[in-house]
RNA sequence: GGUGCGUUAGUUCAGCUUGGUUAGAAUACAUGCCUGUCACGCAUGGGGUCACGGGUUCGAGUCCCGUACGCACCGCCA
C-alpha cells in the first residue's frame, strides 16, 4: 500500500498514530540537525520532520530529496513543537521512520507553490507541473462539481443524457468547421460539430422529449481569452414547449448552481428585450452589476432598438452634434473630480480603433449645481441645465456624451465607455452577480460582407408569430423566439423555440438566400424528418467554460481546462497540430499545397 | 486580415527615456555552516548568442526597419 493517509487530513487528534503518506516533495528545509520537509498532494500538504534522534542512514536520504521528488514516508503523528496556523495540519508533523524515493524529479522549470511564477507560455508547456498548483486544480474541481450539478439537476427534471457524434457535416451557415478526411470515402470530409444542434432536434422528432449533453463544441476562428477553438457546451433541448417553460426551467438550473456551488440565493431573473438593451446599455450581453445607462438627447431614425425619434436638447450651434443621428450619453456619479488629465485619457479611450469614437464631451455638475463642459461656449446655461435634468445628474457626477452618424455604432462605443467606467468607479465585483435574460432578439441582422440577411441566432429558431406576416414585408424587423442568459455582462447561455414546420423551414432558409436545392442538399435531412410529425420543441446551450470562469473569477476560460490552446490555436505541450506522413497523405488521397511564402 | 504591448540568467523582472569599460536584482540551482524551520537564516559559487535578421553609428541590450513567437483586443465567432 502506498499510502495510508493523505496529506490534507490529519490533525492534532491523530497524534500517535502511525501513518503512511505519499506525495511530492514540495520544500526541504535543512537545519543542519533537523529537516522538515513539506509534501504535498492534491489534498494538502504535511510536514515531515527528521530530527536528532532519526538514524544517519534516514538523515543522508533525506538530504538526497529535491523539489518534486515523489516519495513515501511512515512514521508517526506528533504535535509540533511550533505551529503553522497557515495549514490545515499545521499543528502536526510526521516523525520519519521510513522514506522510499519512488521517483526523482528534474529541477522544474518554475515554482509550484508561488503562482505568480512562470509565464503562460511555459506554464502550457509544462502544464501536468503547472496543474500541480493549488490554484489551478481548485480551477477544475470546481469544474468537476459544476457538470456533477449540472447532471444532477438536469437528471431530477427528467432530462436524459444522450450522445450525438462527432464526425458529421460541414454546415454551410456559421463559424468555419474543423475538417477531418475520410479515408473510406476519398475526396470526402467529414466535419467537426460547431454545437449539435440538428442533432437534438432530430432527438426531440424521435420523441426524446427532454435531452441533455455535456459535449464537446469545434469552431475554427481565431481564439481570445473567452474563446477556444475546442469548447464545452451544456447542450439541452425539451418539446411541447413554450419559451416560458425553457426560461423557468433553465433559470431553475441556474439557482441551483449558484445555490450548491456558491451557496447563493439568486432573484428570480429580469427580462430584458434585445431593444433595451441596445436602448440602454449598447451591449446585447448588458453587464447589470451597475447602472449608468443609457440618456437618448437626440435621435433622428426609428430603428430596432428605439421606436421613437428622440428632438435633440441641444439647439443648433455645434457642427459635431447638429450633424448627429444620434446622442447618448451615461451619468457617472460623482467622478466630477476627474481631472483633464484622467478625461484626456477617456478621450484617448474612446478614440482607441477597438472603440472607434471620434471624441468626447464631456460635462460636470459643480457642487452649486451649475454644469461646466467641453461645449461651453456653444450652449447657454440654460442649455446645459436642461442636460443634466435629462441626465438625473447631481451635484458631483460626471456626463460622458459620445454622438454620430450612425445610432448602433454610436451605442456600442458607449458600451465601451460605460464598462470602462464601471470598472474605474470599482462596480464590477467579481464576488457580485447580476444574472437576467435577454428576450426578443431579431431573426436577422444585415451583413455589409455577405451583402444579406443573416440569421442572428441560427437558421432553425422560430420567429415571434406575430412578427411572421412581416418576413414578406420587413424581415429585418422580425422577432425571434430566442433569449440568452447574461451574467455580469457575459453570455453564459443562449437559446431558442425552433421551427418544427418544413414550410417554414424552408421560407427562412429563402430568406437567408438558399435555394430551394441548397436548402434541400444541407437540411433536407431536417425538413423531412418535420415531415413525420416533428413536436414543438426548444432548449438552450450554455457555455460550461464561461460559466465555470465566471464562477471561478477568472479572466480565461482558460484556466478553467486542463489542456488548453493557446493564441494560435496550437497545443504546445503536445506540439499540435503537426504535419503528417506522407503515407497517411497518400492513404487520404491529399496533396498539400502551401501558400507560397513572399 | 488589422491594432497595441511584450521577448534580457532556469524563472520573474530592472536596465532602453539620454547609445560608451566587465549587463544587474530577486528567486531558483550547487557547495558549506546552522537543533524548530515553515517566504528559514548565513557564506560562497556557477549560470547570459540581451528572440532572430538587417540598418544607423567610431561604438547598439539601448535607436530604426523587418521576421518569428507570446499576450490582449478589432474583424471573425449562425
Amino acid at each position: 500500500m502506498y499510502r495510508t493517509k493523505t496529506c490534507g487530513e490529519l490533525r492534532l487528534s491523530d497524534v500517535g498514530q502511525t501513518v503512511t503518506l505519499a506525495g511530492w516533495v514540495q520544500s526541504v528545509h535543512n537545519l543542519g540537525a533537523l529537516t522538515f520537509i513539506d509534501l504535498r498532494d492534491r489534498y494538502g500538504i504535511t510536514q515531515l520532520a527528521f530530527t536528532e534522534d532519526s538514524s544517519e542512514e534516514l538523515k543522508k536520504q533525506a538530504a538526497k530529496l529535491g523539489r518534486e521528488f515523489v516519495i513515501q514516508a511512515t512514521g508517526k503523528v506528533e504535535e509540533r513543537y511550533s505551529k503553522n496556523k497557515n495549514l490545515p495540519t499545521g499543528e502536526i508533523e510526521i516523525l520519519v521512520s521510513e522514506l522510499t524515493i519512488i521517483n526523482e524529479s528534474l529541477t522544474p522549470p518554475f515554482t509550484i507553490e508561488e503562482n505568480s511564477d512562470g509565464g503562460d507560455d511555459l506554464r502550457m508547456k509544462y502544464r501536468y507541473l503547472d496543474l500541480r498548483r493549488p490554484t489551478v486544480r481548485q480551477n477544475l474541481e470546481l469544474r468537476h462539481k459544476f457538470a456533477f450539478e449540472v447532471r444532477r439537476y438536469l437528471d431530477e427534471h427528467g432530462f436524459l443524457e444522450i450522445e450525438t457524434p462527432v464526425l458529421v457535416n460541414s454546415t454551410p451557415e456559421g463559424a468555419r468547421d474543423f475538417v477531418v478526411p475520410s479515408r473510406m470515402n476519398p475526396g470526402q470530409f467529414y466535419a467537426l460539430p460547431q454545437s449539435p444542434q440538428t442533432l437534438k432536434q432530430l432527438l426531440m422528432v424521435a420523441g426524446m422529449d427532454r435531452y441533455f449533453q455535456i459535449v464537446k463544441c469545434f469552431r475554427d476562428e481565431d481564439l481570445r481569452a473567452d474563446r477556444q477553438p475546442e469548447f464545452t457546451q451544456i447542450d439541452c433541448e425539451m418539446s411541447f414547449v413554450e419559451q416560458e417553460d425553457i426560461l423557468q426551467m433553465f433559470e431553475g438550473m441556474s439557482r441551483h448552481l449558484f445555490k450548491t456551488i456558491k451557496g447563493i440565493d439568486i432573484p428570480a431573473l429580469p427580462r430584458m428585450t434585445w431593444a433595451d438593451a441596445m436602448k440602454f446599455y449598447g451591449s446585447d450581453k448588458p453587464d447589470t452589476r451597475f447602472g449608468m445607462k443609457f440618456v437618448e438627447l437626440k435621435t433622428t431614425q426609428v430603428d430596432n432598438a428605439s421606436k421613437e425619434i428622440v428632438p435633440s436638447i441641444f439647439p443648433e450651434g455645434f457642427a459635431v452634434f447638429d450633424s448627429a443621428a444620434y446622442i447618448g450619453a451615461i451619468c457617472a456619479e460623482g467622478q466630477a473630480v476627474y481631472t483633464r488629465k484622467q478625461l484626456d485619457q477617456l478621450t484617448d479611450f474612446v478614440k482607441r480603433p477597438q472603440v472607434g469614437a471620434k471624441g468626447l464631451v464631456y460635462a460636470r455638475v459643480q457642487e452649486d449645481g451649475s454644469v461646466k463642459s467641453s461645449v461651453d461656449k456653444f450652449y447657454t446655461p440654460e442649455t446645459l441645465n436642461l442636460l443634466k435634468e435629462k441626465m438625473s445628474a447631481k451635484p458631483g457626477d460626471l456626463i460622458l456624451i459620445l454622438s454620430g452618424d450612425d445610432a448602433m455604432k454610436v451605442r456600442k462605443q458607449l458600451s465601451e465607455l460605460r464598462l470602462e467606467m464601471g470598472a474605474r468607479m470599482g462596480l464590477r465585483d467579481k464576488n457580485k452577480y447580476s444574472c437576467l435574460w435577454v428576450i426578443d432578439f431579431p431573426m436577422y441582422e444585415w451583413s455589409d460582407e455577405e451583402n444579406r440577411l443573416m440569421a442572428m441566432h441560427h437558421p432553425f429558431t422560430s420567429p415571434k408569430p406575430e412578427d411572421i406576416p412581416l418576413l414578406d414585408t420587413d424581415p429585418a424587423s422580425v422577432r425571434a423566439n430566442a433569449y440568452d442568459m447574461v451574467i455580469n455582462g457575459v453570455e453564459v447561455g443562449g437559446g431558442s423555440i425552433r421551427i418544427h414546420d418544413a414550410k417554414l423551414q424552408q421560407k427562412i432558409f429563402e430568406i437567408l438566400g438558399f435555394t430551394p436545392e441548397q436548402a434541400q442538399q444541407k437540411f433536407g435531412f431536417l425538413m423531412n424528418a418535420f415531415k413525420y410529425g416533428a413536436p414543438p420543441h426548444g432548449g438552450l446551450a450554455y457555455g460550461l467554460d464561461r460559466f465555470v470562469s465566471l464562477f471561478a473569477g477568472l479572466d480565461s476560460i482558460r484556466d478553467c481546462i486542463a489542456f488548453p490552446k493557446n493564441n494560435s490555436g496550437r497545443d504546445v505541450m503536445l506540439d499540435a497540430p503537426g504535419v503528417i506522413d506522407q503515407t497517411q497523405l497518400d492513404e487520404l488521397c491529399i496533396d498539400v499545397k502551401l501558400p507560397s511564402t513572399k
